[in-house]
DNA sequence: TATTCGCATGGT
DNA sequence: CCATGCGAATAT
């Protein structure tokens, strides 16, 4: 008789470990089927242990143990995928488990009968405790992929592998594209789109070809085991998509890491523009680099600042320009000579921002604390005519435009900044001749739709094209002029990494534009502008380096943030537990508001700790604060906890 | 009639 | 990003 120790991996909110018994032995990884409650649950095998007086032994048990149902096989992944996940579980707070769950498809997870596992390679190596090779790598696109196609070469010709990690299927497409020439046969790429019945051929394949191969896939194909991958690489680093934005948070970036120091890979973590935390690491010397980081923006023929306090303001109608008299001369131009011209908006809506013309005061949503937007919609009584409401962007709460400044009850409310409705009636005004493509969230619908439009764009000779960070995501080909309708937008994202967005914003706009990147402020005294024109981002990193080191930000601590969703009454009770089991961290209640629905409010609570005390598990021996975590286990399964967020919001 | 596909939606 | 669910399409 044997007593089995398993995870479960399902989700669910089971503790970190569960305990059976079957007659035979079951080795260590090993998934099983076993009951709980009125189902069977997969789990693997964490402990096996031998018990010689079965029945004593089991009668003394607090509980009755239940008989493992049925002997699954071999897990999928290795045991240094497996330690991976157990230490992520306990960097994230949650368990081994959830992360197991979290890192494998479904269509894997669920089919672990059909799939192979790979022959142990003879020739394990002793394993040398030699310092793992770390090194990034800050360079444009087509720089980083010739020389991936010649490390790729390399390491065909020692007989190893290499894994690239990416964000989403769309940067995969790209790089895909480009490294396969030539060893398309040896060339493996998964990401969700993938169908269940090709994935599991194509799995099977990869884990079974004798000769190296180069696996393109996003975090959840990280468990692929084949040992004589060597290198990995952790690409479009920069990337938001790399944050999973539901519990356990996990951050993939973390986690390769992690793996790569685990599988002792070596680690190239390469971008057009790196994270700024991955950047001071670097200048902290615990990484090394491929060669040194290019803060330079790509080659265009101009940058042009046009300064918009100059510009007329209608001030019967109470209307800012949209437009400068510069902009609209070189879009002319650009028109005329047959090139198209990308007008670049922060955010969807007439206008992103309204203030009070007689205090200054900016109109933000009752709720929440967030500037309300202007939108042109569908009037529902009459569904020709058009009307126009306030509208949040965050928690949605629609407001008549017919309202007073709240501080000094004026009407004299202007809207300010521009989003990409207002830039598309200014543009028809202006060009009513030309086609006018609109492109954000709002005006494209999926994936298959934004494709279609960006087609279509890419054919005409000379368009307008009206959008927002969506596009970066779809359009590769060079256009004329780009514009960056309202800087000051830009400059009003709410995150502490708000100066790094920018920077991402502007170098993907250099990247796309052959003559002329025009930017439009009311602000031309802000001292990054200068920079970015002389088309230098270090400075921009530089400042966004000293914010966070005076503001107390990653990467000079760590932040955790818990939140709460409750009624108001569940909410001043979370507060006080909050305050008793976290008390002594100096937890930072940020805000309190009603969410979307009726009746729900919200408490985020933020706490910032030495990062050495809560540190990713790339060493030995990582320290994760054990007070601190025990603290936030006690914390019920409402309270979210999320390591290392994005905002504070 | 069972299995797969395509798209929309939402995230214990 | 990825899972889920539902109606439609397709194979059996």
């Amino acid at each position: 008789m044997f007593i089995i120790t398993v995870i479960p991996i399902e989700k669910g909110p089971f503790g970190e470990s569960l305990t059976y018994f079957y007659p035979k032995d079951i080795p260590i990884g090993y998934i099983v089927s076993a009951p709980l409650r009125s189902r069977n649950i997969n789990a693997i095998v964490v402990g096996n242990e031998e018990i010689l007086n079965a029945k004593t032994d089991i009668k003394n048990a607090d509980f009755t143990l239940k008989k493992i149902t049925k002997v699954i096989g071999e897990s999928p992944f290795s045991s240094d995928f497996f330690l991976t996940c157990e230490k992520m579980g306990i960097y994230t707070t949650s368990n081994t488990g959830s992360i197991i769950r979290n890192m494998i498809p479904v269509d894997i997870l669920e089919n672990l009968e059909e799939i192979k596992r790979k022959e142990k390679i003879i020739s394990e190596e002793e394993i040398k405790d030699i310092k793992q090779e770390k090194l990034i790598f800050q360079s444009p696109k087509e720089d980083r992929i010739a020389f991936y196609k010649t490390l790729i070469r390399e390491a065909f010709a020692k007989k190893e592998s290499v894994f690239i990690c990416m964000p989403t299927k769309y940067d995969i497409e790209i790089f895909e594209s480009e490294l396969k020439k030539g060893i398309e046969q040896y060339v493996f790429s998964f990401h969700s789109d993938i169908k269940k019945k090709k994935l599991i051929n194509d799995f099977n394949k990869c884990i079974s070809i004798d000769h190296p191969i180069l696996i393109i896939g996003t975090g959840k194909f990280l468990f692929i085991d084949r040992n004589d991958i060597k290198t990995m690489i952790l690409e479009h680093e920069s990337s938001e998509s790399y944050k999973q934005f539901i519990r356990p948070y996990l951050d993939i970036r973390g986690f390769v890491e992690s793996l790569s120091f685990h599988k002792k890979t070596k680690l190239i973590i390469g971008d057009e523009i790196l994270r700024p935390e991955t950047l001071w690491r670097h200048e902290e010397k615990e990484f090394g680099e491929i060669s040194s980081p290019i803060f330079r923006l790509p080659e265009i023929e101009n940058r042009i600042l046009v300064d918009m306090k100059e510009e007329i303001i209608d001030k019967t109608n109470k209307k800012f320009a949209v437009l400068g008299e510069e902009t609209i001369k070189t879009i002319e131009k650009a028109l005329t000579s047959q090139k198209s011209v990308f007008l670049f908006s922060v955010r969807k809506g007439l206008a992103p921002i309204t203030i009070c013309y007689d205090c200054g005061n900016t109109l933000l949503c009752p709720s929440c604390d967030t500037p309300i937007v202007l939108y042109n919609v569908k009037n529902k009584e009459n569904k020709d005519s058009k009307m126009r409401i306030f509208m949040c962007n965050k928690c949605g709460k629609k407001e008549k435009t017919e309202i007073r400044c709240p501080k000094c009850n004026s009407w004299n409310l202007t809207p300010l900044g521009i989003g990409t409705e207002r830039v598309e009636e200014e543009i028809k005004n202006l060009f009513p001749k030309i086609n006018i493509y609109l492109f954000d969230k709002e005006s494209v619908n999926g994936d298959k739709e934004a494709k279609e439009k960006i087609e279509k764009f890419k054919k005409e000779k000379s368009a307008i094209l009206i959008g927002t960070e969506l596009v970066f995501s779809y359009l590769d080909k060079k256009i004329g002029d780009s514009v960056v309708v309202s800087f000051d937008g830009l400059m009003s994202i709410p995150s502490f990494n708000m100066t790094q967005k920018i920077i991402h914003i502007i170098e993907k706009l250099n990247n796309i534009t052959e003559n002329n990147l025009i930017i439009q402020t009311r602000n031309s005294d802000n001292p990054l502008l200068k920079q970015i024109l002389a088309g230098n981002v270090l400075p921009l990193y530089r400042q966004e380096i000293k914010e966070r080191k005076d503001y107390n930000y990653p990467p000079f601590k760590r932040l955790i943030k818990i939140t709460f969703q409750g009624t108001k009454q569940e909410n001043e009770k979370a507060r006080s537990f909050l305050n008793n089991i976290l008390g002594g961290y100096d937890p930072q209640i940020f805000s309190a508001f009603i969410g979307k629905q009726k009746g729900e409010y919200v408490t985020n609570t933020i706490i910032r700790i030495e990062p050495k005390l809560w540190q990713i598990p790339n060493t030995k021996n990582n320290i994760i604060s054990i007070h601190l975590r025990d603290s936030l286990l006690k914390l019920p399964p409402s309270f979210s906890i999320n390591i290392d967020p994005e905002d504070l919001l």
